[in-house]
DNA sequence: TCGTTTTTCTAGAACGATTTAGAAGAACGA
DNA sequence: TCGTTCTTCTAAATCGTTCTAGAAAAACGA
């Protein structure tokens, strides 16, 4: 049955479009009988209901919101702490009959303009954890696409929903300090040493806004203590691991490894275990996020409202009753076994 | 800048809009000068491309493929089989530049027309883990939208990338009857147990096709073994812990678990782990998928090439030159330290 | 030089719906 | 009975593209 629309539904029922298309969307625009007929004749026919395409040009909307990510899509699944956020949004996103479009930023080709960001059909985009001054926001921007993003930017009129980085940190560099801790390695996110071999960085090429106000946080509460900046790669268990392996096996070990989340100070947890170190005893070791693996593993973390955040997201992008644009959610710290007093030498 | 169009620019720089058009999508069709001049015009005016629903509506092409997830989106991702499904989806995806839209399935209202199957602008489905029957299944049809399941239905005309349920649990049944395993458990997702009472199941009760599929290859190879079905809730570590607690508290303990997938068995495992139980040696656990944590953990479990399965429903469902429509792809019992033989009483 | 092909561009009709403004008829109050 | 208000339905414009067919100009071969 090629070429069922609207048209043949109205023809065959012998009313016009208009009518057929209050049938779908008011239905109180017309008598229930009329409704009844139209329906069951588009039933008959075969007809599965207004064109999505059409609709969304006519109508201006989509039905689908983006979803932004920085990197590969599997790193950005691998984290429990994204999938959190994105049941949260989704959980929201299903509220208002709003399918998620994920929007994998794939470094290259971006200016290219062939790219999802640029053709996407979307009414909105939720900003995940990318860096401010990526290419797709301005084309965001352009195309006129109300974005909200998880972290703070710096223009005022930018919508978020995200953590004050820098007291959240700070709290725990505060609870470090108390520990006698003055010599940590901060794990971080990075691109350079994604190809496997581990570097140490300054806060300069951190790039992440969100690490760089972590370390500032930290460095803030922790004024007298020495900081070293290293990442074994993007965002992920094996990226803490490289990391934590590179830091371990060098000549001047930390007595505190903060990892910038939870699933990096757990693959820093697998290096310590291999190497029979015990966390919170011969070394304090501390996450952010608060991933439900973190509590299994007994590490002491900072939590974020991961799935709140996703809703409020989802609600600023979606629920027109929503008219707040910013909203900073509450962290806590979670002091567990894994974080200790810094041993006397 | 409101109703920057294709016709804007036309005007602006004085050709037809059919020019402009070509300038985004047909380079070989109008001079390089003109070209870069409409370009160049285009940046001045702020218009940011063809509009996307626009061009889905006359083009007939959405642009993107559904992913229909069972049950909360939640569930669907704190599984790293899921995501690496996912993975290989969105690796196909890119390549033929489409998006990959998110379909959150909730249960309620389906039949209500207001969710996003019906509305949503997708050339193709990707159903992951769907039982077959569920309505969604019959609106894709109705829409006329091709789709490609990760199980095997039962109509002969409908596409599907899989693998050979009975005979892969078959595999592991076998294992286990050759460790001499005759009280057995396996640990299913189920909604019945989704409140957090743990449920004990008929196999009619099951629901999942796969599920059922598993568990009649498990009985096949294990003619003489009684065995229990037990869910937790939903597909997840939390259901695999509370299912196995239920089973190892109760009166007769098994020999052996059988998690119908990684997550739910390494939750069996913590549970185990928690009541001083050594896998392989008290009692025998065996997995599904071999999702990455499954080799960390020891875990004896059935292999399945997942982010294959992905690549393979990628390109069933975009790639014009693959034209089989049905794919059994291999699976392999990987045999760890959480088997072993069972104990005498 | 004269057809013929190729390149470059255009007019105008779709694509399939929603929206706006308003008509026709029914119901209502006085 | 008559004007007024609801209810129910419709005509026509519109959303912003892409597509088809073909015109005009340029390039080409002989």
């Amino acid at each position: 049955m090629p070429g069922v629309t609207l048209k043949t539904v109205a023809k065959a029922v012998g009313v016009s479009p208009s009518t057929v298309s209050n049938a779908y969307n008011k239905p109180d625009q017309l008598s229930t009988a009329l409704r009844e007929r139209i329906l069951a004749t588009a039933q008959e026919l075969g007809y599965a209901g207004p064109d999505a395409s059409a609709r969304a040009l006519r109508s201006g909307k989509a039905g689908a919101v983006g979803v932004l990510f920085t990197d590969k899509l599997a790193y950005a699944f691998s984290d429990p702490y994204a999938v959190g956020f994105l049941a949260g949004l989704a959980e929201v996103a299903e509220e208002f009959a709003t399918s998620l479009l994920l929007m994998p930023l794939s470094s290259t080709d971006i200016a290219g303009g062939s790219n999802a960001v640029q053709q996407a059909a979307i009414d909105g985009a939720a900003i995940f954890c990318v860096p401010g001054g990526h290419p797709a926001l301005e084309i965001l921007a352009n195309r006129g696409i109300p974005a909200v993003s998880t972290d703070r930017g710096d223009h005022p009129d930018l919508s978020w929903v995200a953590i004050d980085e820098v007291e959240a940190a700070a709290q725990l560099g505060e609870h470090l300090t108390r520990l006698g801790h003055r010599e940590v390695v901060v794990l971080v996110d990075n691109a350079q040493a994604a190809g496997g071999q581990p570097v140490e960085l300054t806060l300069d090429e951190v790039g992440y806004t969100d690490c760089e106000l972590r370390i500032r946080g930290l460095q803030k509460a922790m004024p007298d203590a020495r900081l070293r900046i290293v990442s074994g790669g993007h965002n992920a268990f094996a990226s803490g691991l490289r990391g934590a392996e590179f830091v371990l096996d060098s000549q001047n070990r930390p007595t505190a490894i903060v990892g910038l989340s939870d699933v990096q100070a757990l693959g820093a947890l697998e290096a310590m275990k291999v190497r029979g170190l015990t966390p919170g005893r011969d070394l304090t070791l501390a996450g952010f996020d608060d991933i439900p693996a973190a509590s299994a593993a007994g590490l002491t973390t900072v939590r974020q409202p991961i799935k709140d955040k996703g809703r409020a997201v989802g609600r600023i992008l979606l629920d027109p009753a929503v008219t707040e644009r910013q909203l900073l959610m509450p962290t806590q710290l979670i002091v567990r076994s894994s974080s200790g007093p810094a041993p006397k030498h």
